[in-house]
RNA sequence: GCCAGUGUAGCUCAGGGGUAGAGCAGCUGUUUUGUAAACAGCCGGUCGUCGGUUCAAAUCCGGCCACUGGCUCCA
């Protein structure tokens, strides 16, 4: 390497040297004017850094723009600022926490004093920040020493910061300023705040500082902004048709499920068209399992509190679990998990080594107690059912069982047609709310990466994310808009055989002890119901349709016809209806399309004299005139199949 | 639980100190229809709930309940 000059190498593979202590827009403007105009940032090695910054090692560069997610976190961390300057032009006497970039946009935790701030104070800000943005201030770095930097705020009271800075390391600490506005910041920034030209304030939430529910809770205000106002309108536009898909909203029109208030907030009702959709969902899974050794049991929705004593779920989960009830003389609890039950079935025999893996499954409706502000739809709710299983196995068979486990729940979801990532979580060394012993979790963590690891998947590893009794594998799948949800789980433990002494004969006539794996694929359904409710937008595969098909007679005339041909496909096994109501067929096709039916058979004069239907797709249209037998064959075939609806077909 | 917002007919929503309105749905009748809404009439609400202010409250104020978006939590 030489003195004077460093080697960068650019995104397409290409190096060039440049002039020590180059800056990332001197870089720019080498490569293009435009570029250089377009800079929000500019990333050396993995390192955001702003665009005046001197660069003085060789090593990848990447010039950040508005097209790059560096670049984006740059403009929206500096949006974060501009926002809190133009808080700070309204409201002098505000007190400012944290304002990070996120996924979509960014916030900023503000202390308001007494001082209430609502929907309405947005839109002031709102039109500050674009005031301010137009002045182009430009973001100025300052470094401080951190003795200067407590004394500054100490100054002006801001205890948020001063117990920020104390957290740091001792040495320099960097300030930006733009305009009147300055900050403790680590960087980096925009140039200037000219980029910013669109601003929409989302959402206004307390937010705890620190996160701590005992420290005081701040007004979290969420924003996102863009370099174009047409850029804003079609994030809105998109915000829009995520919330057509909401489950909440298509749950209701297409009578899935309800929450009642005399019943009680996070306790849904199904409703017939749910029931059967939920149905059909437990029949595929049920048979899948049973094809896979699994056998089903069933048990009560109370228990004895010793259950959960001996399980020990009962201390660590107390705040989340209904209180006990006193029965007799003992107390009883609505069951919070399933597996202890389990547990006590596999007691219930001796089990020799022969029987080994024994596999039970329930489709398992447990309480829980879920703070009320956290409650939402089908995805979040106090009772629901998990689709639960424990296997019990010995050692030398775990291996085996969790590459089962993950083979299942892998084919599960490709059914749906949702990507799967996979999660190994493992415990955090230093957090003592784990159980067991140490050893068997290395184990078991260990066991986990080889399977993984031989089946050739991709996975991210993550500490601190374990249950209190084993390491975990999670899938998080991506929906039809690219959301991500946490599924099903599969967790090994070594724990629960200890606490309810579960035991097996081995080969050598002696007593072990099994490992348990529970997993469950769905998780629980009422969970993903909702997900599949937005996955699909409602406009379910056939097989998982309430209602596959409607028939629509032209007119009265043909009403018999139709009742016949109702008939037969419900003999079929299929889901049917006919619409006999004197409507004309526009307005029974329209029905049954807001319905999102799959199939709408039309049937008039010439279907009656051919024996044949008209058929129409949802969503796709007029499909072409088939005999009935025939077309009754092909919605068997798609059922049996459980063909993607086209809307969802990726090919 | 906390912060912000919302609560008017089955649904979507308008109105707003003098006691309530539309469209859709439903019902009845007419219409008998060929690929996304036939026509007419009728029915339908203690304006979430309890309390306060007022001659008068759905409207203003407060408590509570529920819902929405966040925070915290999540076996």
């Amino acid at each position: 390497m030489s003195e004077e000059f460093i080697t960068l190498t650019f995104p397409d593979g290409t190096s060039r040297q440049f002039p020590k202590n180059i800056t990332g827009k001197e870089v720019a403007e080498t490569i293009s004017q435009g570029l250089a105009r377009n800079a929000l940032s500019v990333t050396i090695n993995g390192t955001i850094m702003d665009l005046d910054q001197p660069v003085d090692e060789d090593g990848k560069i990447s010039i950040n723009t508005w097209e790059s997610e560096d670049g984006q976190y740059t403009f929206w961390h500096s949006s974060a600022h501009l926002m809190a300057e133009a808080v700070q032009e309204l409201y002098p006497d505000a007190k400012f926490g944290i304002g990070p970039p996120i996924e979509n946009g960014f916030y900023y935790d503000i202390d308001f004093g007494n001082e209430s701030f609502g929907q309405a104070q947005l839109e002031k800000v709102e039109k500050k920040i674009i005031e301010l943005a137009r002045q182009k201030s430009t973001f100025q770095k300052k470094e401080v020493t951190k003795k200067d930097a407590l004394s500054h705020y100490h100054e002006i009271g801001n205890e948020y910061k001063t117990d920020l800075i104390s957290g740091l390391e001792e040495g320099t600490i960097t300030f930006y300023q733009q305009g009147n506005f300055t900050d403790l910041c680590r960087g980096p920034h925009l140039p200037d705040t000219s980029p910013i030209k669109a601003v929409k304030l989302t959402k206004l939430a307390g937010a705890y500082w620190r996160g701590d529910v005992n420290s005081k809770q701040l007004t979290r205000i969420y924003g996102i902004s863009f370099p174009k106002q047409k850029l804003l309108d079609e994030y809105l536009l998109q915000v829009e048709e995520a919330q057509k898909r909401d489950h909440k909203k298509l749950g209701k029109e297409l009578g899935i499920y309800m929450i009642d208030s005399m019943v009680g907030p996070g306790l849904p009702l199904w409703l017939p068209n749910g029931t059967l959709l939920r149905r059909t969902l437990e029949q595929f899974l049920r048979e899948e399992q049973k094809q896979r050794g699994y056998q089903e049991v069933i048990t009560p929705h109370i228990a004895n509190l010793n259950l959960y004593k001996t399980s020990g779920h009962y201390p660590y989960y107390k705040d989340s679990q209904y209180n006990p009830m006193e029965v007799d003389d003992d107390e009883y609890m609505l069951k919070p998990m399933n597996c202890p039950h389990h547990h006590r079935i596999y007691s219930n025999e001796l089990r020799s080594y022969r029987d080994l893996p024994v596999r039970l499954a329930e489709f398992g409706t447990v309480y829980r107690y879920e703070q009320s502000g956290e409650l939402n739809g089908l995805s979040r709710v106090r009772g629901f059912t998990q689709d639960d299983a424990h296997i019990y196995c010995t050692h030398d068979q775990l291996k085996g069982e969790i590459k089962n486990v993950i083979e299942l729940t892998q084919f599960v979801f490709s059914t749906f047609g949702m990507p799967v990532d996979i999660r190994l979580s493992y415990r955090d060394e230093n957090d003592e709310k784990y159980g067991g012993d140490m050893e068997y979790w290395e184990r078991a963590q260990k066991e986990i990466k080889e399977v993984a690891d031989d089946m050739g998947l991709e996975y991210k590893i993550v500490e601190g994310e374990a249950s209190f009794y084993g390491p975990k594998i999670d899938f998080i799948i991506r929906d039809a808009i690219g959301r991500k949800w946490q599924l099903g789980t599969v967790q090994v433990d070594y724990v629960m055989p200890e606490r309810f002494d579960l035991t097996y004969i081995g080969s050598d006539n002696d007593k072990h002890r099994p490992v348990i794996i529970h997993r469950a694929p769905f998780g629980s359904m009422e969970r993903f119901v909702s997900i599949l409710i937005e996955h699909f937008a409602g406009d379910f595969p056939l097989w998982l349709a309430p209602v596959q098909a409607k028939v629509l007679p032209i007119s009265d005339d043909f009403n018999t016809y139709a009742e016949k041909c109702t008939v037969k496909l419900k003999s079929a096994g299929l889901r049917a209806e006919t619409d006999t109501r004197s409507e004309k067929i526009d307005a029974k096709i329209r029905d049954a399309e807001t319905s999102k039916i799959p199939y709408m058979l039309i049937v008039g004069e010439r279907e009656r004299e051919q024996n044949t239907v008209s058929v129409r797709r949802h969503k796709s249209g007029d499909i072409g005139t088939f005999p009935f037998a025939e077309f009754m064959d092909k919605m068997t075939k798609e059922t049996i199949t459980r063909d993607l609806p086209p809307s969802a077909r990726k090919d």
